[in-house]
DNA sequence: TTATCTGCAAAATGTTTGCATGCAC
DNA sequence: GTGCATGCAAACATTTTGCAGATAA
């Protein structure tokens, strides 16, 4: 598993290498994505980056992390609900734990179905390129609150 | 498996059993989702709808739509782009074979993965209520097309 | 120096809501 | 007859976009 500091790294290679400038405000995203772990929103994004760097726009998180998706190094997760959560840590496919009571999302330590892809490509005849599990709960947290 | 018309009977009886009612609009809505195999869109659900009874309106689609959702007998599938699909055919979990080009979405024959649900909430105390598979990738009919 | 990036505000998109009228029961 | 459902339009929330000025390379 990387440490935060070598995702960081990585992020920041990739965009130079494609001819991206690095400016303050990107330096701040990519930090707060490699860092974060539970899938922020742009929001809590935005929030987070303004406290080490306080002139930044909404209008920017969202330039920039799309930038980041298009490039394959931040996954995106819609969610009903509306807003999108993104996984800048790990962009790879990965199964995910989401309570529907807070809300948040973790990362459980089951193997994923990479064999499955193939069964399935080799079925349907569609190449297959993505792929993600989800699972919908009750946080252990969650379930010795009252429900709202 | 069954047929359109038994699912639509048992979406319309569960709506009476709990004392909703049975108006033309939504006549015709559970209509279009029970026979729908392919995962409209809200809107699609709308122009379909407009055919058998032209004075429909946006609102009440959403609005039926949802109630369907709350009682389970409507699934919601979000993917990246912004508009919600729904399968009142299936609206038990499944997986989901997304075209990243023409958006279609499909339901593939594999089998599901109820045991991972139970080794999941032995492993992170989560009570789990749903899980979602899906799959994304390019359907022969786009690979066959150039790229946009 | 110069093309790219930022920040603002406006626009676009999808969905929800308030309320007067209409209709299922 | 009563209360729930509809339809309209306005409100909302999130995300995208256009553009003038700022700045990384």
């Amino acid at each position: 598993m990387e440490t935060h500091q070598e995702r960081l790294d990585v992020m920041s290679d990739r965009m130079k290498a494609l001819d991206y400038r690095m400016t303050p405000q990107r330096r701040a995203v990519l930090k707060v994505l490699a860092e974060s772990r539970e899938h922020p929103t742009v929001d809590q994004i935005y929030e987070r980056v303004k406290t080490d760097f306080p002139m930044t726009s909404l209008a920017t998180i969202y330039k920039t992390v799309t930038l980041l998706k298009e490039i394959g190094e931040v996954m995106e997760l819609n969610f009903s609900g509306g807003r999108s959560r993104y996984d800048g840590f790990n962009p790879s496919p990965h199964p995910h734990l989401y309570c529907i009571r807070c809300e948040r999302v973790t990362d459980p330590e089951i193997e994923t179905f990479e064999g499955v892809s193939d069964e399935l490509s080799a079925k349907t005849g569609y190449e297959i390129v993505g792929q993600r599990l989800d699972f919908f709960g009750v946080c252990p947290r969650c379930q010795g609150m009252a429900r709202a």
